[in-house]
DNA sequence: TTTCTTACA
DNA sequence: TGTAAGTA
């Protein structure tokens, strides 16, 4: 995660602060809470601290509303959202670890036959094996 | 003062 | 969704 997302993800507005820069009221701010499309942060007093993310969220989710989509809508947009975000990481690890299998196999089959001319990746690959 | 939870003429 | 009550 890069530090501008780190700033980004830091939840450090009190709901007022997000009631005002949204336009929307508590009680709107924490049904969407209760509908899981957000995940506000406590503090030590049980107070709800929003992030810029929080914001964000909670800014597009007033806009579909105006566009006329209603809370089920809105949920299954997320919910499509995050579904894919898993599939696409689990794609990505897979990929990540299908190349690193075949650097090794590589890397084996030019040490036996001898070719073997670069061996940075041994170092590498052993770390990930073990 | 602000926010939290619960409940509803 | 708004609002009231009783807290923290």
């Amino acid at each position: 995660m890069s530090e501008k997302e780190l700033r980004r993800s830091m939840s450090v507005f009190p709901i007022g602060t997000v009631m005002k820069l949204t336009d929307l009221s508590a009680r709107q701010i924490r049904y969407y809470e209760e509908q899981d499309l957000i995940v506000p942060m406590r503090n030590e007093g049980n107070r709800r601290m929003y992030s810029l993310t929080n914001i964000d969220v909670l800014l597009e989710i007033k806009d579909y509303l105006s566009d006329g989509i209603n809370m089920a809508g809105v949920k299954r947009i997320y919910k499509l959202q995050e579904s894919k975000e898993k599939n696409r990481e689990q794609e990505m690890t897979k990929m990540m670890t299908d190349d690193d299998v075949r650097k090794i196999l590589h890397d084996e089959f030019l040490a036996v036959s001898g070719l073997n001319t670069k061996k940075p990746h041994l170092f590498l690959d052993q770390n990930r094996i073990g």
